[in-house]
Order: structure tokens, then C-alpha cells, then sequence
DNA sequence: CCATATTTACGATTTAATTCGTATAATAAA
DNA sequence: TTTATTATACGAATTAAATCGTAAATATGG
């Protein structure tokens, strides 16, 4: 499979791309040793995953050197984007108003991420 | 299983949650009326999801007649908060102001729920 | 009452996700 | 060069989710 067109990566891929998001690049070693700091994995476990997500071609890899060197290739933007849409239908009846108040309803919030928010809503607002 | 402790309904078993939230009570039949409106599926696949469901503790079940009716045992709100704390971890590294962001940039809101979300800003800024 | 329809129960299959053991190749260290 | 370490590849087992067929029980219409 050559470009991503179903964005939907699974719970423990999803682990994996948060890793390799933060990275930009990184090993299976890398990513195992992350994943392992929080969550009791084997090593081989990871490395199938990987190679699965490649399959997938939710990941590309630089395999010229022996230990192979993995990026994501779908961007966490766009799977924000997908599995937030399909969220706000399943859980929101696709409000995504319902989805924000309970979102900043829920959860702290720093000032200035608030404001941030005001700027953007004030964008909108005017439109 | 008599609580719901862990709030944790597949992607089916949330469809049919969604369909109880909206009508407070229904039958097996009535789910899967609706259900199979939007999608193929037969009818046994549907009950014995419900029953499934019954027996993990997330819908209640009255077989006092011949034909079951069923609620809702997990609430909307309390499902909500988990699954969106869950995405806000995992794909939002943790910042609930970014899936704000995110949700608000790529989805359509009326004024009025713009408004809503204004009150609610507000209220936050003060604290 | 009899035939038809509806409902539940239950088991089995299929598909997908996750996990890991073992073999083999490549590298590094001694 | 031999030994130990580290990698990948691959197959297989396990678990969980989803699907549906069939049988038995119950209700309904004629």
C-alpha cells in the first residue's frame, strides 16, 4: 500500500504515532523504549507493529542500514481531524459545540490557551 | 456484572448507546430499525450485541414480557468525558485547548452555539 | 386450534488486533 | 575470529469484536 487514504490507526498505533510525531524519526528501539517506560510490551511486539503500520503505509522507513528507521507518514493533524469528526457524530450527535463545551467543561485550561481559543472564535465570529 | 465501572463501549456497542441515549428506553427491534436505516446488518447481530451489552453492565434489560426493553445504564455525559479525556491524552498530547482548536477550525457552529461557547469562556476567564 | 410471525438464546464462524517465540542475519566486542 | 548483542522476519497463538444461522419459546391472526 502505497499512500494513506483510511485514516484510522488503531489504539496501540495511535501509541506509536504519538512517539514517532514527537521524534519526527526514530528506531523501533526508540519507540519500544518509550512505549515500554509506561506500559509492559516486548520488544517484538513493537517491531510487528511497526512492520504491520508500514504494511499499512501509515509509517515509511528508511531501511538502508541495517537497523531500519521509521517516520509517519499520516500527520497528526489529519488524524486529529478524522477521528475527531467521527467522534463528534458518534458521541455528539455531530455537534461539535456540545463536544467543546465539554471539552473545556472537563478539563483545566491555562489563560492563555483560553485566549487563544478567544482569538479564534473571534475569527469566526465575524464571518 | 452489576456496575459499569470501566466506560469503555466498542464502536457498535456505541452506536446502539446512541440510539437508547436518544429515546430513553427501546426494544431490540427498535434499535435495530434504526440501526440498519444507515447500515446492513441483521437483526441477531443486533440482539445479541444488546445481550452482550446486558451482560457487561452497560444497558439494563426489563424481560418481565416476552419482548425486552432496555436502557441506557452508562450516561451520555459520563461516556463523553471518558472517551474525549482519553483523545485528549492520546492524540492531543494532553492539551484539551488544541482539540478545541481543532474542532472549532474544521467544523461548521452557528452563531448561537458560538454564543454558548462565549458564556462559557467567559466564565472560565474569570476563575 | 392451527399457522404464521416475532422474539430470545445460543453456538459457531469470521475478521481484526495484539502478543510473542524462534530463527536468522548483521554488527560489535572480546 | 569467536562470542555476545541487537536487529529483522515470520509464523502462530490469543483475545476480542462482529456477524449470523438455527432452534426453541411465545405471541398473534385467522
Amino acid at each position: 500500500m502505497a499512500q494513506p487514504k483510511n485514516v484510522k490507526p488503531t489504539e496501540s498505533e495511535l501509541e506509536i504515532l504519538q512517539v514517532l510525531w514527537s521524534k519526527e524519526s526514530a528506531t523501533v528501539r526508540e519507540v519500544h523504549e518509550e512505549l515500554a517506560a509506561s506500559k509492559d510490551v516486548g520488544y517484538t511486539t513493537t517491531l510487528k507493529l511497526m512492520q504491520i503500520m508500514h504494511d499499512k503505509g501509515l509509517v515509511s522507513r528508511d531501511d538502508s542500514s541495517k537497523t531500519h528507521i521509521y517516520k509517519a507518514i499520516v500527520s497528526r493533524e489529519k488524524t486529529q481531524k478524522h477521528l475527531l469528526g467521527k467522534m463528534i457524530n458518534t458521541l455528539f450527535a455531530g455537534s461539535p459545540a456540545q463536544l467543546v463545551m465539554q471539552a473545556l467543561g472537563n478539563h483545566k485550561t491555562s489563560k492563555d490557551e483560553l485566549n487563544e481559543i478567544q482569538n479564534l472564535l473571534n475569527t469566526l465570529k465575524k464571518q
